[in-house]
DNA sequence: AGCACGCCGACT
DNA sequence: GTCGGCGTGCTC
């Protein structure tokens, strides 16, 4: 007789095949193996997810979140196929893993089966038995190598001597189990104490693995690179892998492998890594906390944040969160009355470390002076304030670097007709379209639409259609007029040069490599003035940068969004964080900000560079607010064809929920349309569900479930295309 | 999610 | 006459 086994396959929830699948197998199949199963018409991937049983059909209704995934109503015994396969030579994906896959899939809301494959590296789905051996066997070749057991007790003799924060960091770090969250100033060398740990966690015993989480694709090479030139002479070549998006299917395959099987020793990556198989994990860290990216925002909409702290949490393995300005949440959590997490404070730069001419007597603490010019008192509609232009001058005649950040791509967010009021709207979306000068271009940043830029107005004929508002482009070309006359000193001209300046963001960078070559200009002194978007404040270590200015910071002080304060704050910091790298110029290194508000607290707090002050008054807005973290909030959007269908589906599902809200204490709001309404024409409208409970309020969307699929199917539901569940969302 | 089936528009 | 658009429905 046959025997039963539920398998997982890639269905989303809303398909009506929720949980898993059962299929017939003759072998018994461990849960977490891997297996090709028939579907349909086609043979797909799968995962055991159960003990082999004899399955009786049981409805799902009523249930929690997680029997109902395992205990999904099958056909009759007679309708049931066979597995096809088990994919040989994988080991199978141990109960953690699959603990992980559960708690995500319900905490979002999302299938098992969908995260579970949505987490496998795509290339695994379409390999056969054949293939997948003889990747194995290349593997197993490269593996052999050097013998990892020699790290055990391995020293590394040419480590840079730690601060004395760094030391205690690393020692209050033995005294807790975690999570931490490591504060630490930027400059203040975090990255050497999460290889310190690493260091200590790979030495526990000669399989331990770490994962090492960044939050963007671009700042992955230069950490992995530190971390190859660190571990890879002790632990061999492959023993570091990186893990992210930007990678082929054939390069991702090979890092999967190599962390499932243990060879590789680190795993580097962004948010995706953190469903990575590593059946030896000892470590996990969570570089830049508080970045936005770690939040997936499509599919199954995930924080690898939460999602770390939680796979600590049932590994047993301590959790490192590093940042400047830790997101409120984590600060909250880290707060020293009661809060989960142990806070690590670092406040000092490390001074001068690797550079040829560091200064011990310099104060370990000199961060850049944050100067706020008052817009208020220049002249008017002055774009750069005479102040800021000569201090430019000053960097640029001293042959320094200089940094210019505004948030908005393109040359202008809108063209507009002098005549008529014809703007540069989109067809398609509610949103203006760019005007990109370098190739006269109007650029939908929604849903993608470019056309060249009309002779004439549309609308009434008139020639005369103008920019309104500027882009980082065109405050390039204004910076050049501005600049036009002045020389930069070189030794070989005593007139000296002209000024060069770069631009770095999105569109500048949209070929491979790009971004690279660019930045690798900077760092040769190619460049004076650097003008671009956030792209260029994280991370990137420009050494002769000594003074950085933010334009027009203002737009995010009184947005509607209550997370913008926190994103603009942490923004400035780190921006602020990428002048004086070099300890001999840090001295003069200056952070500029042009505001009409100048009296504003969040600049007041980041002249004094003072992430607790600020993170204590935002706390208390939230706390009075009832806002995260002192409640807990979901979304739900929905797209149609038009904004009725949209909203009318929300609200029906609203009303269907009310009393089911009420008896578990959840406020639901009406449904509104989302801040651009229409993208690539699809009208999207959205509904706010918040609570204090965060139990409550997954308890509620348990429950609710079934009411928004019978929504979507009744009349109220016709003409939506698709709707999801947005749990803890970051923008609302 | 895939993939098939199915019923209406401009081209080899 | 067919290729192909994506709406609807099904998959253990």
């Amino acid at each position: 007789m046959s025997l039963t086994v539920s398998v997982l396959v890639h269905t989303p929830a809303h398909s009506g095949l929720g949980g898993a699948l059962t299929y017939l197998s003759e072998q018994p199949l461990a849960p977490g193996a891997l297996v090709r199963v028939p579907l349909g018409s086609r043979e797909t991937l799968g995962v055991v997810w159960d003990e082999p049983s004899t399955a009786s059909g049981t409805t799902s209704s009523g249930l929690s979140a997680s029997a109902a995934q395992t205990l999904d109503a099958s056909p009759s015994q007679a309708k049931l196929k066979a597995v096809s396969a088990e994919l040989s030579g994988l080991a199978p994906l141990n109960a953690a893993w699959r603990a992980l896959v559960t708690f995500a899939a319900s905490y979002y809301q999302r299938s098992a089966g969908e995260v579970a494959l949505a987490a496998l590296p795509p290339q695994l789905r379409d390999l056969d038995n054949t293939q997948l051996a003889r990747r194995l066997k290349r593997k197993a070749k490269a593996d052999q190598a050097p013998d990892a057991a020699s790290f055990q007790g391995h020293t590394e003799p040419n480590l840079p001597p730690l601060t004395p924060e760094q030391t205690a960091a690393l020692a209050a770090m033995a005294k807790h189990p975690g999570p931490y969250l490591m504060f630490g100033a930027t400059g203040s060398g975090k990255t050497e104490v999460y290889m310190r740990r690493v260091t200590q966690a790979l030495a526990q015993n000669p399989q331990a693995q770490a994962l090492v989480m960044v939050p963007e694709i671009n700042l992955t090479p230069q950490l992995e690179e530190r971390f190859i030139q660190r571990f890879a002479t002790a632990l061999g070549e492959g023993s570091v892998v990186a893990m992210h998006s930007g990678m082929t299917a054939a390069q991702r395959l090979k890092s999967w492998l190599a962390a499932h099987q243990g060879a590789a020793r680190i795993v580097l990556g962004t948010r995706m890594a953190v469903f990575a198989s590593m059946p030896h994990l000892r470590l996990i860290v969570v570089d830049e906390e508080h970045d936005p990216s770690y939040k997936q925002q499509e599919g199954a909409r995930y924080s690898a944040r939460d999602l770390a702290v939680y796979r600590g949490k049932l590994e047993g393995v301590p959790v490192i969160l590093g940042s400047a300005t830790p997101s409120l949440e984590t600060w909250y959590h880290s707060r020293p009355d009661g809060g989960r997490y142990a806070r690590i404070h670092m406040p000092s730069r490390v001074g001068g470390a690797s550079s040829e001419s560091s200064d011990p007597k310099a104060p370990p603490s000199d961060l850049p002076l944050v100067r706020r010019v008052d817009m208020n008192h220049q002249p008017k509609r002055a774009v750069f304030s005479p102040p800021l232009i000569e201090a430019i001058k000053e960097r640029i005649a001293r042959g320094e670097q200089v940094m210019v950040l505004l948030n908005r791509r393109g040359y202008a967010p809108v063209l507009a007709c002098t005549e008529c009021d014809w703007k540069s709207d989109c067809p398609y979306c509610s949103a203006y379209r760019v005007f990109h000068k370098i190739d006269r271009s109007l650029r939908c940043h929604h849903c993608g639409l470019a056309q060249p830029v009309p002779r004439a107005c549309p609308s009434c004929g008139n020639p005369d259609i103008a920019p309104v508002g500027r882009g980082t482009e065109r405050l390039e070309e204004h910076l050049a007029e501005l600049l036009a006359d002045i020389r930069r000193p070189d030794p070989g001209h005593p007139e000296g040069l002209p000024v060069r300046i770069a631009r770095i963001d999105a569109d500048s960078t949209r070929l491979k490599g790009e971004l690279e070559s660019q930045l690798a200009q900077v760092h040769a002194g190619d460049v004076d003035v650097l003008v671009g978007t956030q792209m260029i404040a994280k991370g990137h270590d420009f050494r002769r940068i000594t003074l950085v200015a933010a334009v027009n910071p203002d737009g995010a002080l009184f947005s509607s969004d209550f997370r913008a304060p926190e994103r603009v704050f942490s923004l400035l910091m780190q921006s602020a964080g990428r002048a004086g790298r070099d300890a001999a110029l840090r001295g003069r290194s200056e952070m500029w900000v042009q505001t009409f508000h100048p009296a504003h607290p969040l600049f007041a707090a980041l002249k004094q560079h003072d992430y607790p002050s600020f993170a204590e008054s935002q706390l208390k807005e939230r706390e009075q607010a009832g806002l995260p973290p002192f409640s807990f909030q979901a979304l739900v959007r929905s797209d149609a064809r038009t904004q009725d269908a949209a909203q009318g589906f929300l609200q029906a599902a609203r009303d269907a929920g009310a009393a089911l809200a009420e008896q578990f204490g959840v406020t639901l709001y009406p449904a509104v349309p989302l801040t651009i309404q229409r993208v690539a024409n699809v009208e999207r409208a959205q509904m706010l569900m918040e609570s204090a409970s965060r139990t409550a309020l997954q308890k509620f969307l348990v429950a609710w479930q079934d009411t928004l699929h019978a929504t979507r199917a009744g009349t109220s539901g016709k003409g939506v295309i698709r709707w999801a569940v947005d749990v803890d969302p970051l923008s609302i």
